[in-house]
DNA sequence: TATTTACTGTACAGTTCTGTCTAGAAAATA
DNA sequence: TATTTTCTAGACAGAACTGTACAGTAAATA
């Protein structure tokens, strides 16, 4: 499924509506799809909507699906990816959801979640998933137990947060830091070589 | 400035409005932070409102500079977390953050700031704010240049998001993985000592 | 060519919200 | 006791939105 493609008909497309809504749901948050806005924003009325969707809910209900597929398989099933070794697949991954903005819609649907369940079922699968995909680097690296746990849950909430967190000024400062942030992933565990 | 207390007159106060408002945010976001929904909450009607606020914005307004005020300085001008030594003031810092719910409305900010600059700002404000107190903490523990950067970005954007990110099921487990962040955060360079 | 698919525009009824105004009323203060 | 403060209820006009219905049209397909 690619948003934005076009069937060479003539009006406004299926995508088209979920492309705007998609767009209208990350800078006003979901509370602002309306249909009428999309509408205006794509320069006709109404009526089409209704042809492609079956109300506001049903609309909400594709945003999100396309949203789990896109955002989230697509690091975690990249077969390029799976092929590396576990310290090459940890920096890879830092680099994948930068480039391809892959928390662009987080914050929006975490918001979402906030006020509806099935929403809420989505995120926390999303949040399972890249935390399983961790964990499975952090085993390769040789860590178990708490240890393991620990950088695990540090790494996906880091990566899942820095882009809405901090804003991306000094593109090179950012690169060493993502490597220091890489070797101190890998490092021998704190509990035992610590202190 | 606390919510919820009355000056024991009669009808709904304008901390009675703040603290549904606040609650309307948290709950639904931004957007669904209507007045009519807020009078109906507070089994009244809406002509109070424009008693305490001129509009829905000077709401919004007073919501804003509640949560900079409350929910940044509480841990920052804290004079008792300020006497303590890097480290115990580091895990200090953690154990406040989630006693106190201080990232509470952090999801419904971020969110809100998308869609409105003065909201952007304050954001902002308050996660320099954040990192500034994190910074000094790893400077007084030895570390500078990019490993001190490194450390007090992850440091912040962990605990900011963690509670929004991972449901806290297992409370023992938890505390234990708090000690070990704390450690690995305390380690020695990872730069220097690293591999 | 005839039919189906994929739409568009307009209109209607209904809900929810906005801000303003006016007429109170009870509690606090002078 | 008189006045001021702090509210409440109800009505109004208007904007924005919802879903439904219906008539029409251009392109794709049979």
């Amino acid at each position: 499924m690619k948003l934005v493609e076009r069937k060479r008909n003539k009006g406004i497309s299926k995508n088209q509506w979920l492309g705007k809504a998609l767009e209208l749901l990350e800078s006003k948050g979901f509370e602002a799809v309306k249909i009428e806005r999309l509408a205006k924003l794509l320069g006709t009325s109404r009526s089409g909507f209704y042809w492609h969707f079956k109300n506001r809910q049903d609309l909400l209900q594709h945003l999100l699906d396309y949203w789990v597929q896109e955002y989230t398989s697509i690091l975690i099933d990249d077969l390029d990816v799976k092929k590396l070794a576990a310290d090459k697949r940890l920096l890879s991954a830092m680099q994948i959801i930068k480039d391809e903005k892959l928390t662009k819609y987080d914050l929006a649907m975490n918001a979402w979640a906030k006020a509806d369940l099935q929403v809420y079922e989505a995120v926390k699968k999303v949040i399972k998933m890249r935390l399983d995909f961790s964990r499975e680097i952090f085993v390769e690296l040789g860590f178990d137990g708490d240890e393991l746990e620990m950088r695990s849950r540090l790494f996906t909430c880091y990566h899942g947060w820095e882009e809405v967190t901090f804003s991306a000024e000094d593109e090179e400062q950012n690169s060493r830091l993502q490597k220091l942030r890489h070797e101190m992933f890998t490092n021998s565990p704190t509990a035992i070589h610590g202190r």
